[in-house]
DNA sequence: CGCGTCATTGATGTGCATCAAGTGGTGTGG
DNA sequence: CCACACCACTTGATGCACATCAATGACGCG
């Protein structure tokens, strides 16, 4: 929350996002159909978001960890359109809606920092979108792990070592693959000895070769 | 634009999207790199919007037709991450963001208008991931078929009729299959009985067919 | 310890991609 | 007006990446 906010304001948009509320590992934050009534900021843990059809298949459209903005979904038709589930035990602030939108029509630092939200919410999508209708099963792992590995370094953890928070099968829901084929493409991964793989934690040994492979494979290996 | 808006209030918002632009079939409204200034509103024509990666790989991210939004996606760091091709001689509305951001401030009816259509984005993508991830070519193509000829009824056309704007290999980037895919598939529908397909004149013979297809094949045909 | 959950690995199957040939509609220039 | 070129599209033959089916192995927890 930058420039152009004074202290009073702080103030007011510390007072919005004060409740908290904490949510236990394979917990639901919310549910599809339920009331949209806020947005959600993640405090501590690592959530997931998901899609369903009536017919049980789903697909995870992100995971969501500190700092990151969950609920946008529900906006348009005031409610929840996708399932938010705590990989772990997790905490966020309850930011409630019309509060937000009356306050941000005040403080126009705080309107451009929802519209810049939802924006990089989009260009995300985006992203996922072109991993899903291009790439190829290790392609998509690559940029999956890059992803990560950034995020978690942006938050001051190592840029080369994490600890997976989600199954094989959420990456692979995520990805648009099969679980086999996440475990069978990490398997190839350490054989190329570009990584290290201990169940959930995972060991970056050639962030260059990943880049690559996410790349343009037209260059070969 | 729906309630809560006076007559004063509106003349100002008609005069924030006076200005017209006309774009020729093939030609860009806004490309990747571009600096950001400005949404877009389709008032005729079809476009299309694709992200693409240095390697030349390019995904189309959606088709928008009149009264839908364009440019997104260039909020969050004010230049455009995507590019939007006209399919057809079209025009859009400009709408300068700064001055959108700034009556939205004043007007709350706006501001809504405002987070809706860009939490129905996210929604409509959240779509667009699951038909990526998790169906089969005959369930994207009749997801795809279906969500037109929903839109084009919306716009007061035949629900069941309908000219398609863009190429087979367009619709196969769309829905993440090669363009022969697409063109076998429409062939399967035809023996199906379920379609007509002369070139890009398309009618719908059994709609339920197709609903079907997209909502649980389960249930087998 | 024994059970449930998650992960790995192998054998086999299949849906879509790829490669390739041919058709039809459209526009252009002789 | 017709010949030609070009492009979008269709259709067939073949190949491959990933899914599916199945068995086993590694943790963690009551």
């Amino acid at each position: 929350m930058p420039v152009g906010i004074d202290s009073s304001q702080m103030q007011r948009i510390e007072e919005l996002v004060a409740t908290r509320r904490k949510v236990k590992r394979g917990g639901a934050l919310f549910q599809n159909g339920e009331q949209f009534a806020a947005l959600y900021a993640v405090r501590t843990g690592v959530f997931k978001t998901c899609v369903a059809t009536e017919d049980g298949r789903y697909q995870v459209t992100g995971f969501q960890m500190a700092g990151e903005i969950m609920g946008l979904d529900g906006i348009v038709h005031s409610h929840h359109t996708c399932d938010a589930i705590a990989l772990e035990n997790a905490e966020v602030c309850v930011i409630p809606f019309e509060q937000l939108a009356e306050l941000s029509r005040e403080i126009s630092a705080l309107q451009t920092h929802i519209h810049q939200v939802m924006s990089r919410e989009i260009v995300r999508e985006h992203g996922v979108m072109l991993l899903l209708g291009s790439m190829r099963a290790e392609e998509r792992l690559a940029a999956f792990l890059l992803n990560l590995t950034q995020r978690l370094h942006a938050r001051g953890f190592s840029a080369s070592e994490l600890v997976l928070r989600m199954t094989r099968e959420e990456i692979g829901s995520y990805l648009g693959l099969k679980l086999e084929t996440v475990s069978r493409t990490f398997s190839k991964f350490v054989e190329e000895g570009w990584v290290q793989v201990k169940q959930r934690h995972i060991r970056i040994l050639d962030m260059v070769a990943l880049q690559n492979l996410v790349n343009g494979s037209r260059f070969g290996s």
